[in-house]
DNA sequence: CCCGCATCTGACAACGTTGTCCAGGCTCTA
DNA sequence: TAGAGCCTGGACAACGTTGTCAGATGCGGG
């Protein structure tokens, strides 16, 4: 956790006391910033405003029946007066559910992850609840930082992306009763419910594309192959590759390579070396943007695929060929898996895997520059 | 709020009841799904596992002082053998603040909204809170129902980007003292802190610039003229060709149309009647990504320049001319000064906008076609 | 007129945590 | 060795809500 810049520490706040007597200093800023919630009436306010009693105010609150109508007006009256809020809070400690899911993506900035955690709130709404959104980073102890923060939250289940490769410290969290899937990932020693898409397959299937267009020497630039998607990527690449008889060079892969200046250069020096290679295959959205570039500047045609489909690929010249998944879907079929662990419809741990889609637009049809 | 498809129902569980008896029916699965957080250990648990008050385990779990080592390292034990940890919701409701602010944006699907959701969290996550996300569809009414679903959880703040334009309903809330801030539109007949891009001045620059390139007829896409920045950009166009001296046409103008389609039809009206405009301005990232896409397929050239940049606009032929604003310095500008006011530094509610830039790629000098 | 019943209402405990305050044991000093 | 003072630990109330249950009220019938 990074360190406060300012005095806003709502984990830890202490009440300024004098030290000879003991007695809370209560100066009018001391007093204010002690009021919790600001002063909000509760319904202990609203029952003495309607000359109720306090369990009166809830059954108006929460619509429940056994109120006379005229009851219920001077309640209401009360209500709109203070302008009372429930303390949902509250609530919570008393139901024991929050009504609130966590998701913990990498990178709420990225455009794959923004469709996929929206497609999660959808699902959540349609079921009351709440998301908390939380990105990791990419870094493991971030993640799970996040994800115990959330469980101290008591959210009433968990969708993670991740980062790390070891949740046994969820272990305690499922079994206490927290609903949690896995997406894009899968869970690292544990036994979970994983929603993934086939990154081997689409891999695979993307590369047989370019060798079908003629091409021998086929580039790979990917992320760090602890990534799980990484490294099936890579696995693809490497079936395509010895499914057509093709031996693949060290000099034609590039691994753990993820941001632009060194994907630049990956990419250059594939191309450039003594036995350059005529396509590449680029493992996610940003490697893609990257190549693309670099293609663009040397001004030869190169043929691309991309994995993971990116705006406007369709209006470069020439269009961009992507192996595309589907990010709301995935959002949305874990988030449904989720609320089914929910209802209590627990059923093993399982693993979706969703296909992937081939989209040719013109850069993964070149042929082979001779 | 949409029909929940399932039993989960966190927000109104009702524990089954025998008819005749009035007992509870605890059967197994009943039983189970009674169990508040699955059973998690309490405090109490710990403290009994260890030996020691409740108060010493609380001591130990926030680090206070005043525990032997002794003591503290059985407390310890006890919690790791129990899988312990702290509800949140409990310390809450005690400590009157949640550490959890809200953020309700329109879409976090649109590329928009990511980066500023991001920079959003990334203050939050500095000041030690979590960010709760939501998307309010463009939908006031939504708006309204997540923001007070917000207040309800007692948020410490929340960050709000209006889709109504009535904030009234949050008054009570903001004297209540729930830090408040608008971005990228103005409040509603409330006065909050707001922390706006330069619109006006950006779409003004923008078409400024179209007509220094030799452009007199310029079309305008943009959305619902009820958006505050569609407002501001179309005023920013008037006042363009106004300091030009150039009477501005009906048919240049196209407002309240956001969807592909929509975009699609203005764009080829005014590309095509007796006086067809010559240049485009696009009011935002969408309607850009469609004007380019029709003048992509009409083969000649038209002049563009569109609000908000959009990813791979350099490697188009041309590349897009936009006026870039940064969203990530709008989330990041309004979440420091809601902590701002979360810390009691409390100024007079503050308009702050944020300028805009003007990066040419070349679709924004492209000569009038004759 | 009184009883039984149904309906409405409110007192009370509990949820899990933290703030307050006191008790008991220890150390240190005179 | 007694007293003062400190350190440690725990009992208790409170946060704002909901579930339970019993009391109050009103109504109709015997």
């Amino acid at each position: 956790m990074l360190d406060a810049t300012s005095s806003y520490n709502p984990m830890d706040r202490r009440i300024p006391v004098d030290d000879r007597t003991g007695q809370h200093i209560v100066a009018e800023t001391a007093r204010r910033s002690e009021n919790r919630y600001g002063n909000r009436p509760t319904m202990k306010d609203v029952a003495a405003r309607a000359g109720v009693g306090l369990k009166t105010v809830s059954r108006v609150v929460n619509g429940e029946p056994g109120v006379t109508p005229d009851t219920e007006r001077r309640v209401q009256e009360a209500i709109d007066a203070l302008g009372f809020r429930r303390n949902d809070s509250a609530r919570v400690l008393r139901k024991g559910r929050t009504a609130s899911i966590g998701l913990v993506l990498e990178d709420l900035a990225d455009p794959f992850y923004g469709p996929l955690s929206r497609a999660v709130e959808e699902v959540a709404r349609a079921h009351g609840a709440l998301l908390i959104n939380g990105s990791s980073a990419e870094d493991p102890d971030r993640e799970q930082e996040l994800v115990l923060a959330l469980c101290a939250r008591r959210v009433d289940g968990l969708v993670v992306i991740p980062a790390g490769d070891d949740h046994r410290y969820l272990e305690p969290e499922i079994k206490a009763g927290v609903a949690t899937v896995f997406v894009d990932r899968p869970a690292g020693k544990i036994d979970a419910d994983v929603v993934l898409s086939d990154s081997f397959g689409g891999a695979r299937d993307g590369v047989a594309h370019l060798i079908a267009h003629g091409h021998r020497r086929i580039g790979f630039i990917g992320d760090m192959p602890r990534i799980h998607t990484a490294a099936e990527r890579l696995r693809g690449y490497r079936a395509a590759m010895e499914d057509a008889g093709i031996p693949v060079e060290d000099a034609w892969m590039s691994l753990g390579v993820t941001d632009p200046q060194r994907v630049r250069k990956a990419a250059e020096d594939m191309l450039s070396g003594p036995s350059p290679v005529t396509a590449i295959f680029a493992g996610n959205n940003r490697v893609t943007v990257t190549v693309v570039r670099v293609i663009a500047e040397r001004g030869r045609p190169v043929a691309l695929v991309g994995f993971d489909d990116i705006e406007l690929a369709d209006l470069l010249q020439p269009g961009v060929t992507v192996v595309a998944q589907d990010a709301a879907a995935l959002g949305r079929t874990a988030a449904e898996r989720l609320f089914r662990q929910l209802d209590g419809n627990l059923v093993t741990p399982e693993r979706i895997e969703l296909p992937t889609r081939l989209i040719t637009r013109g850069s993964g049809e070149l042929p082979p520059a001779r």
